[in-house]
DNA sequence: CACATTGCTGAACACATTGTTCAATTACAT
DNA sequence: ATGTAATTGAACAATGTGTTCAGCAATGTG
């Protein structure tokens, strides 16, 4: 990919997401979106059709990314992901957001966009999915499958907000305590 | 209050309720609005400041008649909340939802606006905390209490989520059933 | 019934935002 | 060095927002 079309990609991200540290999606508009980035109108239409394909396909590129450091570790450093400690799967993943490589957790929190928090539940959804022995238990087995997922996620989902809500004070380890206590 | 703007208010709701039936909130235009409770620009504007007010209102009124009628129940049947059932106010407000008496159901279903099951749960999480005794367990008492709270309010609003993505098959009683196995 | 009050109307208005177009300019890759 | 491709900025139509106002209609009060 050209280098001008990089730097642009990369500006009008940044932008959106300082935008989107400061207000609401939906009332930020792109004329906001094109000043902070110090592009041109005309610039900003050629890489994005509309401001929520900016915001789809920024979600992707995020969450690719942390789902990607994730599996790069897990094959490195196996030993993390062993028999004795089987949930560490989702401390691993608090304690990336809680590096904030991305500004991921800024974005997530719950005074921004719904339509973000979606695409995290959505990514998630299929980690969850795959882990899904993590979670047998007595009352697992009488729950439709469908639902017994849906709620293991939102319930990560409503964990990483409350942590959020609260500043992160707590450390990782104890959120990913808090979580599999509550699910 | 004037029989007229009773009368308006009402067809704007109505035309409203009709709308996010079909589209997101977000792409609902104060013109459609006005087209289809066959009212003049200047009177939606001098009933309601804007888009969002209206939603928050009639989230407001809607949510009103739902607990009120509720809690009228309560008094006069005392017996539906003894202690043998105490689970019976999700019941109830369950068995509320199914009648759909105000469209509530088709309100909440999630693509429509997230800001409606937002108001849903702000109302929602003032009944659980009335009801927290309910849910006292071993686990709660390893949890922060803003964080158990949170927790089964969110529980209860996704059990109605994905009830609705499910059509509604479940009987009023299954679902209360899962809420409680789950939280 | 007559009256004053209040609400409704609908058109016109200024304003903001969106998404497109185009010709001129600039940066890129090889 | 050269052809290719991206960026620019201004101008554009189209749509939506929220306000204003003068005229009309419904209300309920005496």
């Amino acid at each position: 990919m050209d280098r001008r079309q990089r730097k642009t990609r990369e500006a009008i991200f940044t932008a959106f997401i300082e935008l989107l540290s400061k207000k609401d999606f939906a009332q930020i508009t792109v004329g906001e979106i094109i000043n902070q980035a110090d592009i041109g109108r005309a610039t900003f239409y050629s890489h994005f059709e509309t401001k929520d394909f900016l915001l789809k396909e920024m979600s992707e590129e995020l969450f690719c990314h942390i789902f990607d450091a994730m599996n790069e570790e897990k094959a490195n450093h196996r030993h993390i992901f062993d028999c004795n400690a089987p949930e560490s799967v989702f401390l691993h993943l608090i304690q990336h957001l809680k590096k904030n490589d991305n500004n991921i957790l800024e974005l997530l929190s719950s005074q921004n966009n719904e339509l973000f928090l979606q695409y995290f539940k959505q990514n998630l959804g299929e980690l969850v999915a795959s882990q899904l022995t993590l979670f047998e238990s007595r009352k697992s087995e009488k729950l439709p499958e469908s639902f017994w997922i849906n709620h293991i996620t939102s319930t990560f989902v409503e964990t990483i907000k409350w942590w959020i809500d609260n500043d992160t004070r707590e450390s990782p380890e104890t959120i990913t305590e808090y979580f599999f206590l509550a699910v």
